[in-house]
RNA sequence: GGCGGGAUGGCAGAGCGGUUUAAUGCGGCGGUCUUGAAAACCGUUGAUGGGGUAACCUAUCCAUAGGUUCGAAUCCUAUUCCCGCCGCCA
């Protein structure tokens, strides 16, 4: 959420800063804009009436003290019987005044950081760096899901009849090939780069939802839990930024790490006919989640830094990839920066998404109200929030698949991951 | 699911219709003492919105949302969460 002092101070600004992101919210701040008018207007009003009561109020219970009311106080308290009525309309007046602000706020995105490319679709991203180079295949290379079902260890029908389509069952070791992702992923984020491991749960609330950004706006990508406020988590992201909601954490503490594994539940409306084919859209993925909270001053290091470990996933496990900055019009709702990190997936001829890394400066910590104080005595103010997926782990084994399959259809498993698999060196 | 108890400032904890601008303790901050520190003592101590160039003024906040009253932390209603006991259960 945009700070509204920012908004009344800076319209057009605002205004001109927004305009470069997809969605019109040109009716959206003229509405708030008007409101908040009205806001104050009313408030000032209501305050006066206020005071007013509380001086009387103070009165008559000192003099109903001293002893029998008189009739001059009497008349007062009638008076302030009309004082309390008018209190109350002004009051009912500000609730609706106050929730068309928050509703209109609400939707309004983040405003992106300058160094972002202005653009209007991911057309006109930009590539900050490439690493690595394709495993050399004397033999045409398969996508996934052939390589998967050919050795047994990715099962897309038997999915589709337990749940339905975009789920996928792993069998032997591909089940376990996942759980060793996941583990190195942890130990990798929490031994080396000194992130803490929480395990949050997998279902949040809709308070929640709304201090990342997911609602109210984007409702219809959520899978909500029937007759409860609960909904199934898009990503750790939420359960994780949400550990701090209403806080005010202690300066000397920042920055904070936490790193994650979450399944996320998506329910990809508006996508149908994209990506029907395998691993890579699913209703149901796992994923390791790295997130911090962090002062304001440095959060655009921050930013690098979580880019570098996230992409150090992808250099231990030696498969090449390329970094892109989203151009305004590409970016999240909630983001004011984000690279993503593509994987390059021979077998698709392609390279495709595994890593969103994102600076949100103090966007969420405004909706969650996460806030920290410098010294124990300063004024609190937003920490910025920052996440990045450190990998998404169906993606990875994605291109685990087509970067180290073989002429005969075997897999090898990456060094470092033959630890993790009992000492595993090929899949066949 | 049933019955009961509870939710108060960073923490602990009193208050149960009217000087409560929420007692007291701990913690935090400042000071005295000390070569320095500790202890002791003294003082101070929240958040949010609004108005004002400013000092400052003001409203709101005792889980949340309503209600009663001239006046609510305190009374009423609903909801949420926590803690017990019973039932069920991985």
């Amino acid at each position: 959420m945009l700070d509204i002092k920012l908004i009344r101070e800076n319209p057009e600004m605002v205004r001109g800063r927004l305009a470069s992101r997809s969605g019109n919210v040109e009716k959206l701040l003229d509405d708030l804009l008007e409101a908040d008018e009205r806001r104050r207007k009313n408030l000032v009003e209501a305050e006066q009436l206020k005071y007013q009561r509380n001086v009387a109020s103070e009165e008559i219970g000192r003099r109903k003290k001293q002893g029998v009311p008189t009739d001059d106080l009497i008349e007062k308290m009638k008076e302030m019987k009309e004082a309390a009525e008018k209190i109350k309309s002004l009051d009912g007046a500000l609730r609706e005044i106050e929730d068309t602000i928050r509703t209109a706020i609400l939707l309004i995105p983040n405003i992106p950081h300058k160094s972002v490319p202005i653009g209007k679709s991911e057309q006109d991203n930009v590539e900050v760096k490439k690493w690595g180079k394709p495993h050399p295949m004397a033999f045409e290379p398969k996508p996934h899901w052939d390589i998967g079902e050919a050795l047994g260890i990715l099962n897309f029908e038997c999915a589709a009849k337990i749940t339905g389509a975009r789920f996928c069952l792993y069998k032997g070791a591909g089940a376990r090939l996942e759980r060793a992702l996941i583990n190195f992923m942890l130990d990798l984020h929490t031994k080396k780069h000194s992130y803490e491991e929480v395990l949050p749960p997998f279902m949040v609330n809709s308070a929640s939802m709304i201090g990342t950004g997911q609602l109210p706006k984007f409702e219809e990508d959520l899978f909500k839990c029937n007759n409860t406020d609960y909904y199934l988590i898009p990503t750790a992201e939420v359960p994780v930024t949400n550990i701090h909601r209403d806080e005010i954490l202690d300066g000397r503490n920042l920055p904070l790490y936490y790193t994650a594994y979450t399944p996320c539940f998506r329910a990809e409306a508006g996508s149908y006919g994209k990506d029907t084919r395998g691993l890579i859209r699913q209703h149901q993925f796992n994923k390791v989640e790295l997130v911090k909270f962090v002062k304001p001053e440095n959060s655009y290091d921050e930013l690098e830094k979580l880019l570098e470990n996230a992409e150090e996933v992808l250099k231990l496990l030696n498969i090449p990839y390329r970094v892109i900055v989203l151009c305004t019009g590409d970016q999240g709702f909630s983001s004011a920066k984000t690279y993503d990190i593509e994987v390059w997936l021979p077998g698709l001829g392609c390279y495709k998404e595994i890593s969103s890394c994102s600076n949100f400066e103090d966007y969420q910590a405004r909706r969650a109200n996460i806030r920290f104080r410098e010294t124990p005595e300063a004024k609190p103010s937003f920490v910025h929030t920052l996440n990045g997926s450190g990998l998404a782990v169906g993606r990875t084994l994605v291109a685990i698949l087509e970067n180290y399959q073989q002429a005969d259809g075997s897999v090898a498993v990456p060094e470092v991951l033959q630890n993790y698999m009992d000492g595993m060196k090929v899949i066949r």
